[in-house]
DNA sequence: TTAGTTGCAAACAATTTGCACGTTG
DNA sequence: CAACGTGCAAATTGTTTGCAACTAA
């Protein structure tokens, strides 16, 4: 599920078309590691298509948001960060002084979804849980000297 | 703790200043109920004291934010919110259809916040909880018909 | 007195949109 | 060839900043 065949086929089955520009950049939000923003990818497709343009950008992850293949993440900044959509939900942390970003899974996060699904009776389509702070290096105190 | 004379000695202990703009906002933070905008806060303030700008509003939630009296989330929209901090971390879940934000009080959400914590041995300063989808009433079906 | 605060307008950053042209199915 | 997709530039939206005037301590 969620391979690039998979949503290749999902999206013309709901009459899209599958373009230059679209492979570009489903290819590139399998291979770009971390959480890339829209400049990142409107960067690296450049280097494979040139004359694409930043809007596309935006329109195929705007797409591909809607039909639920990659999620948006909101990590601490004003813009938003990107990735493939995953089974298991999990949690982003964001340093608040070096920038890294690091995924942790943790079963909790699936129950309390489960929980909360439950408790509004509502059909989720999102899920996200982000924490913000210093990491064990940047801390004030018991990190790394 | 939070109260607003408490977040009045606190600002004043680290060198700001209690204007009267910034009591306008306080107060409002306190009697909004939801997660007003910056825009919301402003067109209230300016209720109060007409002769308040944004640029105020901005600075003063940016301020207390970094105090670390008021949490700024972002509920699925291009803005942020904004509400005085808890001590219970809690879920919100926002309606895509409707936009009503419903607040989820449950106990995961801190076990969740403290396995974290221990994991990364980070030092926690934001932790968040984004829920978005159709709420029991705007959900394809199983709502009220 | 004097350092912190404010309003205003302008600057910025991130994202969206209108439209003529290009491309896919 | 008809509908969908694209580039470009301009428009929007949300937020920040420079600066002279203002004001709390």
């Amino acid at each position: 599920m969620n391979s690039i065949p998979a949503i290749k086929s999902a999206l013309k089955a709901s009459g899209r078309r599958i373009t230059s520009k679209r492979e570009v950049i489903l290819d590139l939000l399998r291979k770009i590691p971390g959480h890339p923003d829209a400049e990142t990818l409107f960067l690296e497709a450049k280097k494979i298509d040139p004359r694409i343009g930043l809007s596309t950008v935006y329109r195929t992850l705007a797409l591909l948001k809607k039909e639920g293949f990659i999620e948006e993440h909101r990590l601490g900044q004003s813009h938003g960060h990107f990735e493939a959509s995953r089974r298991a939900a999990h949690v982003h942390f964001s340093c608040l002084a070096c920038g890294q970003v690091i995924e942790c899974e943790n079963p909790l996060v699936n129950r309390l979804k489960t929980e909360i699904k439950r408790t509004l009776n509502a059909d989720l389509k999102e899920f996200h849980v982000y924490a913000g702070g210093f990491c064990r290096s940047c801390r004030p105190t018991g990190g790394r000297p």
